[in-house]
DNA sequence: AGACGATCTTCATAAAATCTTAATTTACTC
DNA sequence: GAGTAAATTAAGATTTTATGAAGATCGTCT
């Protein structure tokens, strides 16, 4: 099993190596940015190591890039403690888990024996709620077994929501995410595509799991 | 908590407002230096947005004439894409942190929040009295771990009032921290939202949480 | 290139929820 | 008990949201 490690903390990330060799592993350390991300794309990796706050390029951006490139490696993030906005810019870009700083190393080794076993059976985990289920692998959506067909913005903005499911949803949260950054809203897109996607996910429903909140924004869970 | 946000291009301007409208903010827009600085000194703000480059009056110049009269507001300043020129200027002047355009709006709200929770005694992220439970974050309440819907200023007043759990918080405090500037009170708004936020809160509970003290304001405390 | 179908965006309008005001009742202080 | 201050309500004003449909855009296929 092949890690790679990247951390700009020369003694974190030496501390972290050892023991990773210790358990087994064949590590590979970065230190900045650029070179975790020239890494990662040329090299095969088994799973990698991201520290958020990176010199040159941080670690959101790397795992985004990646993504964006195809690449399903299973990727965790090292955030700073209790800095809520990272863990979640982190999840958001791609991440598919994450310790907050600072952490016990035992820790750290189950986790990623955790993110090794999960891409050997399932490829992907499966975001549920309640009985409808989304697989960002397979891009597939299904309610009760059934399944729905979305299109690419509907199926992004409805993934969002699951991620943050029993959460407040922004509308600018979710323009941010599925829109670019530059794109200029004042309309109210956001709105219509609830509108498709209650259609497809909660109409007929004795239960709805799409709710509003009312000068908020939305949320996805059993309870309103 | 009340934002002043100092920028000139109303369409950026509007899109910031909305967004932090959106988080819960109140949030005051002056559009050139010299009202910009009107509004910070005359006006109680948590936080204020500077732009740079502005009519009138550039950024630099406003940070400076604050922290030269004493005031210690934080403020995040905005500047130009790789003017590093800028950003050393900006700093200097006394800002406590910058942001390059463009951003991502999660991205100022991270800085914002940072830099309010610096000002504080390292906020907890869910607000607690006996057992009223508020989470800022989710944007949920809940007493005795029964879930309580409340409208957007219901619950910014709600918010405001733990913050300041135990102290007597004034109606002028509620309304300048609830509603902005553009609002001329002089009618009983917050009276009326007391009374229905004690029906949410405190009906039917044989404690109650809200207060009132005769000619001065409320507060939140278990004991009266 | 042109046509088609699908998706995305905007717009208009109706419906719902929230906010504000004002009038009335109740409570407090001296 | 008189004079304020606060609580409570209900109705009207305002804001926010839901939704259907029209127009714009994009990609694909011939």
């Amino acid at each position: 099993m092949r890690i790679l490690l990247v951390e700009d903390e020369k003694h974190l990330s030496d501390n972290i190596k050892k023991g990773l060799s210790e358990a087994g592993f064949a590590v590979d350390a970065a230190f900045d940015g650029e070179e975790g991300l020239y890494l990662a794309t040329t090299e095969t990796y088994d799973c990698i190591i991201l520290d958020i706050m990176l010199p040159k390029m941080d670690g959101v951006k790397i795992c985004e890039t990646m993504r964006l490139k195809g690449y399903k490696t299973p990727i965790l993030m090292l955030t700073a403690k209790g800095s809520v906005e990272e863990v979640a810019q982190g999840l958001d870009s791609g991440a598919d888990d994450y310790l907050t700083k600072p952490f016990a190393f035992i820790e750290l080794k189950s986790r990623i024996q955790a993110l090794l076993r999960r891409g050997q059976t399932e490829a992907s985990p499966v975001l549920r709620v309640a009985d409808l289920e989304l697989d960002p692998g397979k891009h597939t959506v299904s309610r009760a077994g059934k399944g729905i067909s979305l299109t690419p913005k509907e199926f992004s903005i409805l993934e969002y929501l699951m991620r943050h499911r029993g959460e407040v949803v922004t509308r600018t949260m979710i323009i941010e995410h599925v829109w670019d950054i530059n794109y200029e809203n004042m309309s109210n897109v956001v709105d219509a595509f609830m509108a498709t996607l209650r259609k497809k996910v909660d109409k007929n429903r004795s239960v709805k799991l799409i709710h509003t909140l009312h000068g908020v924004g939305f949320k996805i869970s059993t309870k309103p």
